[in-house]
DNA sequence: CCAAGCACCTGACGGC
DNA sequence: TGCCGTCAGGTGCTTG
């Protein structure tokens, strides 16, 4: 799935592609269980204009000129794409048809994703977007290291939580405690303050660093325009567990932290 | 309060 | 070839 990267990205080509094109029809191939149903759904979108596209947290906004604004999360395999008009393929859940012949459409294979649709007012008092914590790239290391030092959980789990920061997820979250030298599982209250500045530090570097890769695409991942990043081919430990550590040449290992894979180098990562 | 486990889905891949 | 188990970028609910 998108992590921040990857959301960003989409976010930032949509916002370039659709502002300004007009909704003029609306096909629902199926939507996702946690979709906004059909019924409300489409009346919203049907005949609007899109004013912006942007991000916060892993969820994909696009305001209206009437004051809603959808919202998309991807979860693991959503895609949102802009693109030439087509004929509806499997895994699409929802497409509009833009006034200018385009279609801009909302493909999820494991369907755990879903498009909502907020009317003016009501994205400030949605619960999820309400529970998020702080944007990792627009808050300063000193106060992200705050909200983990001194908290019993794993570190791994505080990265991955998103009331700690948002839009870290298992990617992100391994290959900036790889940068900061930190074991997944070594708890919040035994990362020094300077040692959690650090990863704090390295996190929003290789935020950046993959932003401006176009993101990271194992295998469902493409931007808005339907391309594939390229931070895939920057991981330090992500996905190569048994393989070499770019850095002392040992084997990297995995283990499950918050019931996920966590890869990490033992050597260059050592428990505290 | 916290952590662990599982549920939600489909598809790809490896082993037999 | 096919069947079975395992795993996958996330989140949220239940259980202990």
């Amino acid at each position: 799935m998108p992590e921040l990267p990857e959301v960003e990205v989409i976010a930032r080509g949509l916002d370039a592609s659709v502002t300004g094109r007009t909704v003029e029809s609306v096909t629902v191939p199926g939507l996702t269980r946690l979709s906004e149903p059909e019924e409300t759904l489409v009346p919203k979108v049907l005949g609007r204009s899109i004013v912006r596209a942007w991000r916060r947290a892993k969820v994909l906004l696009m305001e209206l000129d009437n004051g809603s604004t959808l919202a998309f999360h991807l979860k693991m395999t959503g895609r949102v794409v802009h693109g030439p008009a087509r004929a509806a393929e499997k895994h699409d859940r929802i497409l509009f048809h833009l006034d200018d012949g385009s279609l801009l459409s909302f493909a999820d294979m494991r369907k755990f994703g879903y498009v909502r649709c907020f009317e003016r007012g009501e994205l400030d008092c949605w619960d999820f977007l309400c529970k998020v914590g702080p944007e990792p790239l627009e808050t300063a290391p000193e106060v992200l290291a705050e909200r983990v030092t001194g908290r019993n959980c794993a570190i791994k789990a505080l990265l991955l939580n998103q009331s700690v920061v948002a839009g870290v997820g298992n990617i992100y979250a391994d290959e900036s405690l790889f940068r900061a030298g930190l074991n997944p599982e070594t708890r919040g209250s035994r990362v020094g303050r300077k040692r959690a500045v650090l990863l704090f530090t390295e996190l929003q570097a290789v935020l950046r660093q993959a932003i401006d890769e176009n993101g990271s695409s194992i295998s469902d991942y493409v931007n808005a325009h339907g391309n594939a990043g390229a931070f895939q081919n920057s991981f330090n430990v992500y996905g190569r567990k048994g393989q070499a550590c770019n850095q002392c040449g040992g084997q990297l290992r995995a283990v499950t932290v918050a019931g996920r894979t966590s890869t990490f180098c033992p050597k260059c990562q050592r428990r505290r």
